[in-house]
DNA sequence: TATAAGACTTGCCATTTGGCAAGAAGTAAT
DNA sequence: ATTACTTCTTGCCAAATGGCAAGTCTTATA
């Protein structure tokens, strides 16, 4: 929880009676690997903050190909947050690539932190469009070929390539398995 | 004029004397083809909205190679929002592909509107979060193969085409310009 | 320990794409 | 009309990547 009060407070100033506000409508859960945080197809309900442990924002294409859009690692908001605001039904999954500890907060607490603490909707707008920015800044160049994406991924997530199969990388990268296996090697 | 009132109004209501407001802070500039309306570098002192015409968004990698990141086309928010908001500079070009008609409003009017309009910032905020999804929806799949990319970028942008260059096309779907060439000329 | 399941690697070959160089088509200015 | 300039196309070949199939390695579970 502690992590979270100092992700915020990197956004703006609270004092401890807020902070407190905000502990109260947010709950620590845990998450398996594999399991869904949010699904395609359904309204997204809540907001998440990756305490520890690695979440991957996925979604199919029209010819059924998995896509891994995004990885958020600790210490990141983690929602589809424009449609979570318009309770629009997602396209995409939330899902936990490793064991998770998250502290998410359902709409309802969500929409009352801007009820009750003054101050508080510039801080969350910053953090969710930061989260959006990040998400197009870290991401692979498509023009690149595989082995400087391959490169660059592991230059903006050092810490990710050990903890995730190869296989969700290889998507989020738009190559095959087989193929970053390749490039792995001719790398050591 | 109207184009932008009737943009607004897609995310909230406004009335007559909140709308004349927005007019008074907002002026209408032209951009010649191939000019800028902020550079990397400098920190973006805009929010534009695209009235006529079509802007994009490009860099360079660190080997020199230019990327277009993103077209705007007429009706959207045009903005490096993240670093106009944090008086930060940007590493991204906004650049004018085709002559073009824009709305404007400086830091200072657009940070006022907040303060005389009531209401205005959830108006301001999901137009802002908007612009940021659809940039990261709409965009070219890196793992499909580049003839499937020219083909979602038609679905996706069908009226961009006949007005852009095709150099900006390729580097937005990271192809060179020769690949998309024979690519045209095989769906054709 | 034995077995099964999943994760990762490798070989082989076809296909896609890039790089270079030249040429064609369109546009603007003189 | 001529020239220069830009945009777009094409041919040729090398390099990168994908698809299929098989093999290895690790981990979980009985």
């Amino acid at each position: 929880m502690e992590k979270l009060i100092a992700y915020i407070l990197q956004f703006g100033n609270l004092n401890n009676q807020q902070i407190d506000l905000i502990k109260n409508k947010a709950t620590e859960i845990e998450l398996r690997k594999d399991a869904y945080f949010s699904e395609a197809g359904q309204i997204p309900r809540q907001v998440g903050f990756v305490v520890d442990g690695v979440v991957r924002g996925c979604y199919y294409t029209n010819q059924g190909e998995e896509i891994t859009r995004c990885f958020i690692g600790e210490n990141n908001l983690m929602a589809d947050y424009v449609n979570f605001e318009a309770n629009a039904v997602s396209s995409d999954y939330l899902q936990a690539c490793t064991d998770c500890k998250l502290v998410v907060f359902s709409k309802q607490n969500w929409e009352e932190l801007s009820r009750i603490i003054v101050g508080w909707d510039p801080i969350k707008n910053k953090m969710v469009q930061l989260c959006m920015y990040q998400k197009s800044r870290k991401g692979p160049v498509i023009s690149q070929d595989a082995t400087t994406r391959y490169l660059e991924f592991m230059e903006n997530y050092p810490s990710l390539i050990n903890r995730i199969p190869l296989i969700y990388v290889a998507s989020y990268l738009g190559v095959t398995q087989q193929s970053l296996s390749r490039i792995r090697k001719n790398i050591r």
